[in-house]
DNA sequence: TTCTCAATCTGCAATCCATGCGAATTAGCA
DNA sequence: TGCTAATTCGCATGGATTGCAGATTGAGAA
């Protein structure tokens, strides 16, 4: 099938909705708690590949008290269920992705933003040095400038252009 | 240049000598301390790309009480001049690299043998979900067994056949 | 060569991210 | 309704990396 395809979706893909991952956790002779709950809702369909910390904080509003220990919990048993993808991007903290479609990520440098990309062809790249690796897995990472962190470079650059002060940086970044 | 032409090259490519590294610290007015050379030498066709620890180790035995934040440091100064490359496998530390050619990693999930791979094609692949992404760079990661992980596994399991024990698995492993 | 001082080194504290642990709580079932 | 193993949660712990400041030193000046 064609990636391009997928965009403009109005279904998930094959991610499960709170109540089918309700299924599966039962399944698995796992409890459903309501920590739990809330956490299958602030996944499902979330396409911002959150850290641990940031899907806290949303848990924190809908309900207070909720351990950052829980919700750590939580992903890795999601994950180790395969619902759920750990995200490496560099930046630090683990991101979390309920896409469990085969895709990799383009990270803007800026300011974070992660964003899914579909690849096609990337099983046939011609990979010299293997030598005997017996290859499993690829995982492709793009990074670059979005487009909102784009325009606001264009914005700043005409800025001191004119001799205004410049904006201060935004996050933190590693890895060239 | 076809990548193949790379192996068993007797340069390192790029890569500078320890007494080139020397000249350029000094033209950017730093200071070439006993330290430093030493890790010049040390990252000089190392091709096991290490971790800090890694490096701090060896550079403790030939210079005892050299500290682990000076190694650091020292990484970091190569880095922001473009000497070295940082490479995060998903291993939780950072790996240095003194190859600086355009390239990508395999890393082997039961050791974590880090090798370098050479991927032609990858400026070609279709991608799809940029979505106004201005792409700078792409990295991408392949993962598996080497092969002497690989006889291990193969060893262990004909053991296992014959009713043996099982060995202990290696090391940390985490992101699908 | 000696002087001078900014750059560097080192040890330790602090930070960030993630996991181990154990007492208190609770989901799911009888 | 009551039992009990699973779960939650707070706190301690551990790994990786960086911040900080006093002691040391490379390298240009005299
Ligand atoms: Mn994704
Ligand atoms: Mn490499
Ligand atoms: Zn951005
Ligand atoms: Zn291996």
């Amino acid at each position: 099938m064609d990636c391009r395809l997928r965009r403009g979706a109005t279904t998930f893909g094959s991610v499960k909705t709170p109540a089918e991952l309700t299924e599966t956790f039962r399944a698995n002779g796992l409890k459903v708690t309501p920590q739990r709950q809330l956490l299958f809702g602030l996944m499902h369909g979330n396409t911002v590949h959150p850290t641990a910390e940031a899907l806290y904080a949303e848990a924190s509003e809908r309900m207070p008290g909720i351990s950052l220990r829980t919700v750590y919990q939580t992903l890795t048993d999601l994950a180790s269920m395969g619902e759920l993808r750990l995200i490496d991007v560099g930046s630090g903290a683990t991101r979390f992705d309920p896409n469990t479609d085969d895709h990799h990520h383009v990270v803007c440098s800026s300011c974070g933003e992660v964003r899914d990309v579909y690849v096609a062809g990337s099983d046939r790249l011609k990979v010299d040095g293997l030598d005997g690796f017996t290859v499993e897995q690829a995982s492709i990472l793009f990074s670059g400038t979005c487009t909102a962190c784009a325009a606001e470079v264009d914005k700043v650059s005409r800025a001191s252009a004119r001799g205004e002060e410049r904006k201060p940086t935004n996050p933190k970044e590693r890895m060239s």
